[in-house]
DNA sequence: TTGTCAAGAATGAACGTTCGTTTTAACCTC
DNA sequence: GAGGTTAAAACGAACGTTCATTCTTGACAA
């Protein structure tokens, strides 16, 4: 008996095995996820996805619970780096030309690893939204990487303030709430419906901060 | 309860009393749903919210199916109504001018018939996008509501192009998603963190459309 | 290099629970 | 007291999870 005092214990499987059977569970669990949402799947779902049995899933992940907040985790990262990778530029990058950029970039992102499914993604990403409603872990890194999104888009509309490009009179904070919903709106068509490209939402874009209308036909702001 | 005369000749109770106990289940459901989804709300939470026993909901409604189903169609319903609610005018109304009113009147909806709670409905629309993904029928009515509105917003866009508000070279089709896409945006960010205005909104869309950018200083179109 | 063997990894049947739904029997109104 | 409506008990199915067992791995002795 060769009884040594090992502090780490020796593997029986290499740590790549181990990582790769993680993202094999994971991978199976965020197909189900997308096309089903979290609740509508089962963990045998899961399981026959994965192509893994329960006790082998169960010893990666200590409930379907975890799973769920791993898959939300991974997705909210996935968006995040998609937004970080756009540097700031000197003059900074107009509106369409930025949202187009990460949308290019997010759809080249996708194209490598998701089997080139452009939905799947905005798909499960409308599933993380209404988790965060009964989940508040996932809410708060939700919330954490909006606030942080939403800090880099007042100081963009600032600058474009500081430019003379837009009203320096403007809430910069509206404004920049304003940019980020037309990303959220094109991630939510693109999920529902499909048939977005990056192209044509950076024309729409480029089109609405290119339009002119003259002030005397404007209406009063308050209506009620 | 208060049992009237029947107005049916099988029936013993009014016809206003049979809505009456159908509207309790169905604000009951989508105060559960609301908050936790489709999926992860049971039916002992609905009975238990709605305040009736299992045996009368099942009187009313033939599954919990059937119950989501008409929660996610009101809830689009209610949705396309403060849409439909603002007439075509001539000159044709801004998209700042428009959409502000259109959010200024859900808001002034939602207060009189949910208690105020201005997050409850962008909450539960978030969790009927969801549904659509594994619901063929919700899907069917979100599709059908989503491309009259399209149309509505195209012919808009159209109307901006031939007055020369917007740059007639642009396809009308991607400027109506963009400022669809917008509203959507709204009412993500209004269900995950509330805290939105109309006014506030309205005044972003004003600073966007209003922007004015040197055109020598834009950057090419493609990137990749 | 080869054989051995303890321990890690994987299995899948079975568990207790909770699900959506149905059945039952008491209840209320006329 | 009869008809229609309700609440509550009961149902089978399916859920997430566990566990006794088998299979696989890799360090080590020879």
């Amino acid at each position: 008996m060769n009884v040594r005092f090992n502090l780490r214990a020796m593997a029986r499987v290499s740590q790549e095995h181990l990582d790769a059977r993680r993202r094999q569970i994971l991978d199976g669990a965020r197909r189900c996820f997308t096309s089903n949402g979290f609740h509508a799947t089962s963990m045998q779902d899961v399981l026959r996805e994965a192509g893994l049995s329960a006790g082998a899933v169960y010893r990666y992940f200590r409930s379907k619970e975890e799973i769920v907040a791993a898959v939300a985790a991974e997705t909210l990262e996935s968006v995040r780096v998609s937004y970080a990778a756009t540097a700031a530029a000197d003059p900074p990058p107009t509106p369409d030309e930025l949202i187009g950029a990460v949308l290019s970039r997010l759809r080249v992102l996708l194209g490598d690893t998701d089997g080139d499914d452009q939905r799947a993604l905005p798909q499960l990403l409308m599933q993380v939204w209404g988790e965060t409603l009964r989940n508040p872990e996932v809410a708060r890194v939700l919330a954490d990487g909006y606030h942080g999104l939403l800090g880099q888009w007042i100081a963009l509309v600032e600058a474009y303030q500081s430019r003379g490009w837009v009203d320096p009179g403007a809430d910069a904070e509206h404004v920049a709430r304003t940019l980020i919903a037309t990303v959220q709106g094109y991630f939510v068509q693109q999920a529902l419906f499909g048939g977005m490209d990056p192209a044509g939402f950076r024309e729409g874009l480029r089109a609405l901060v290119a339009m002119n209308v003259p002030e005397e036909e404007r209406r009063p702001a308050r209506e009620h």
